[in-house]
Order: structure tokens, then sequence, then C-alpha cells
DNA sequence: TTTGGAAAGTGACCGGCGTCACTTTATCGC
DNA sequence: GCGATAAAGTGACGCCGGTCACTTTCCAAA
């Protein structure tokens, strides 16, 4: 474990590297390119590789971090050992911001999907950067109330719906129009089973289970890497009509 | 259903009237008199009985309201009826700011608990507020942040314990100390075994059931309104050591 | 092309807990 | 104190879905 300053993983680099620009991230767009620079400055930049744990539960930093290179992944494991993922991080965002906030410990463990750079800025910079920036507090408070609707949507799935509805609803998330063929639906990339049930909360099995009955009954059909939605409408009537007709999915 | 302007429901009285000012709201407790008094000219004053639902999903209002007096809950229904319990507001707090922030429509709806009287402030309004004011700004932030803990602790109990486990944790959270017996342990006033459901998304019989379980255990003992917690520390055991021991709970 | 490891598919089992249907006990207004 | 209404206790039943234990299919590196 490459602990280094402010307990995070991954190499420092300095500050002056190729590509160790802000103006990448949404959030500070409307900011000078004066004040900027300072923020970056103030910054500690990191590379991380694939698959590090970028944040623990235990981690005693505050820092708000901004992805300015790769993607990464919040999630959360049970004493069990279930895991539950609560989001993706992009790059051009930022994460991290409720310790920073509240001044409380992490709430969740985060790790890089890819290889990533990050900026860290301490928690009194970034209160400071709020309290300058009415505009700048505005997208930090639109993107809590964001992450708050879908928590509340989310403590409504898990109180309500069951297992199969939950993933209905995840695969649901996922569907995009074809880009080549319009009208036509599909999921790509398909994420693997076992992550969509950390989503939906259930387990690797049953969204197996769900997936093959939703391709017999000629909703979905999958090939190698993507899947089409064969018939749309059949899968928003699933999510709607609650338990009505489950098995009723092969008419 | 009196629906009135800005369809909210309830009495709406005149912003001059006996009682009528925003010095209780916390959140407003460094603004300089002046200026709150602007604040309370702005607002909307009404007066609610206790079982008036202040605000639906459907509501088309998107105003932050203050809570002078009362006391109300927010809580959600699934297509089944089902009931959701999100939080409860307390007289001094606030409620309704997620829509104010980001414009969206409610998200849950809102009901009095108590006879409440109520100051609601349009959404420019409010966002002026914080605009002026960063130490506001900052507040709302934190409230959010808190709720955001919340939610997420919710979630993994839903993803990841059974229904027993939530009621135990349910219950751990009311446990406040005698106030005259120092060193022992109550729940008062004691919520209605179906309010407890709610708030576990579990059912009203699981909640029975756990109890009387837990008080042949001689953890809890019920008295009229209030229930004495004997064992605490077998109450935290449990919560702690998941399904381990579950039965074992008698010796 | 081979091959090893990960992802996916599937059957059997069974326990937790939601549902239903009552009975019993509190509580509050008169 | 008494009736009415709400809250709480409890048994029986059944099924959803988690768990286990495999097999089968992919896919990527050698």
């Amino acid at each position: 474990m490459a602990e280094s300053r402010n307990d995070l993983p991954g190499v420092i680099i300095p500050v002056d590297t190729e590509g160790n620009s802000l103006s990448k991230v949404e959030l500070l767009k409307d900011i000078s390119s004066g004040e900027l620079r300072a923020i970056e400055l103030a910054c500690t930049w990191r590379k991380c590789k694939a698959g590090d744990e970028i944040i623990s539960r235990e981690s005693a930093s505050r820092d708000v971090i901004f992805v300015i290179e790769g993607e990464l992944r919040i999630v959360n494991f049970s004493l069990t050992g279930r895991e539950v993922a609560y989001a993706e991080v992009a790059a051009g965002s930022y994460f991290g911001e409720l310790a920073a906030i509240d001044g409380a410990p992490r709430s969740a463990n985060v790790v890089a999907h890819r290889n990533c750079l990050l900026a860290c800025l301490a928690p009194a910079h970034f209160r400071k950067v709020i309290s300058d920036h009415p505009d700048v507090a505005i997208q930090v408070l639109e993107k809590l109330a964001r992450i708050i609707r879908i928590c509340d949507d989310r403590i409504m799935d898990l109180a309500t719906l069951g297992a199969h509805q939950r993933v209905y609803r995840e695969l649901a998330k996922l569907v995009t129009e074809d880009p080549i063929r319009k009208g036509s639906w599909l999921i790509y990339p398909t994420p693997t089973q076992a992550a969509i049930a950390s989503r939906a909360s259930t387990t690797r099995e049953t969204v197996a289970r769900v997936m093959s009955q939703l391709a017999s009954a000629d909703i979905l059909e999958r090939k190698s890497k993507t899947l089409y939605v064969r018939d749309i409408e059949r899968l928003n009537l699933l999510i709607e009509h609650a338990g009505a007709s489950e098995d009723n999915v092969a008419r």
C-alpha cells in the first residue's frame, strides 16, 4: 500500500507537469484563469493506476478531489463482503466534497477504474472557493441535490420493489439509442452482471436469471459486448406494472 | 383540499401577525435584523393543521419552507401503498430546499404532524440569500451533506441487513439516556410500531415480533408510553454481530 | 490454436419475512 | 368508568430470492 502525503495512495507528481490543468473541470469553468492557476498550485497532483483504492473509509484525508483524467467508482462493502455501488465519477467531475464540507470521516471507498490523474484540494481551500464564488456554491448545492434525489429513489426501490424489478430498472437506466440504427435501443458496453447486481443490490445469480428470462421473452438479445433491447415497451411495462405480470413475460 | 396560492394547503395569514418571526430559524441566525425583516416580508405565511399534506409529489411549488412552530414528516408511498419515511422536520428548521435549488419537482410528500406555522420563501429569493451570505450557503451544504450520509447508511442497511437487524438499528437510534436516572436508557415517546416499520422498511408485524423477542430476552421492557432499555450492551451486540446470534438472544 | 481464468447460466434447496386473519390490549373522548 | 377505535401481539402459510455447487461459455494472452 503506497501511502503518501495526506494518506492517499498513488504517485504524487509535480504541479507543473504537462496536462495538469483544472480548465476541464466543469465546476470551475467560470473562474478567472489567474485564480484557477492559484487553485492549481494549491492542489496536490496524483497519478493512480486502475484498481488503486483512492479513498477508503479509514482515510484521514478530507480533500476534495478533481478528476482530470480517468474514471472512478464509489462503493462500499458490508461486513459480509457484499458490495454496494454508489456512483461513478468521470473526468471533469469531482468527489470527496462531503468530507470537505462537514469534516466528518469518509463515508465510502473510492477505487480507480482506469488510470487517473487527480488534483486534491484541502477542505479549507475548497470552502474558500465556495465562499468567494456563489455560483460555485450553487453548483455544489445542485450536485448534492441530485445525489439526494438519486438516493431517495434508490431507497424507495429497495424498500418497495422486488429484486427482479430492481434489475429491470437498472437495465432500463443503461439503455441508450443505437447510434447507427435510430429507433433501436441497446446497452453498450454491457457491464458485468456482478456490477449490475451490486447496483441493484441483489446477487449475480439473480441478474443472470432475470437476463435469461428477458432473453427468452425476446426482450433482450446478447451479442458479445452489446446487449440489444428488442422490445423496450415490454421492458418498461415490466417496470411499471410491478409484479403484476412477472411470469407472463413470455407471451 | 384547500389549495391556495402556490398550491400549498393551509390558511394564508398576514405577514404581520403575532409570532411571525424568522428569528428562531437556525439557518438565518447570523443575518442582520433588517435583512431578516425583508425576508419575513417576502415569505408567505401559513398555518396548517395536524394531518394536512403540506407538499405532495405533484405540487408545483418550489418554495423553501421554514418551520416556525410544529413538526412535520417527510414520507413517500409506493404504488402498493407501502409507506417509506424519510425524515422529521422540527421547529426552527426548514425543508423543500431541493426543489428550490434545482427547480425539479418535489421528490416526496410532507405532512404536518402537529399544527404548524410555516414561512414559505420563493426559490429565487432563497438563492439570493445563499449568494449574498456564504455562511448560509455553507450551512445548507452541511445540511445536504448530512442528508446524503444518512441516505447512504440507509442504502447500506437495506442492501445488506435483514429486516430484524434494521429494526434493532432503528430502535438503537431512538435510545436516549434516562433524564432522571442516569446510566439508564430509554425510548420516549415510543413511536408507533407502524412508524418504526416505515423507517426500517419492514412491516408492522415484524417490528412487533422483534420487540416481543427483545422483551422476552429482558433487553426491552414496555411501560405504557416509555420503553426501557434494560440491556443496551446486548442490543448493540445484536446490531454488530449481524445474524450471528439472532436466536441466541434468550441466553 | 491452445489454455487458464473470469464471467455467465442454471438447478436445488430452504430460510427469512411479508401477508392474512385474528385476538388482545391500550387509549381517549364522554 | 365505558364504549369505540387504534395499536399491538401472534400463529400459519407460502414464496421470493439468497446461497451453494456446478457446468458452460467467453476472451485474452501465450
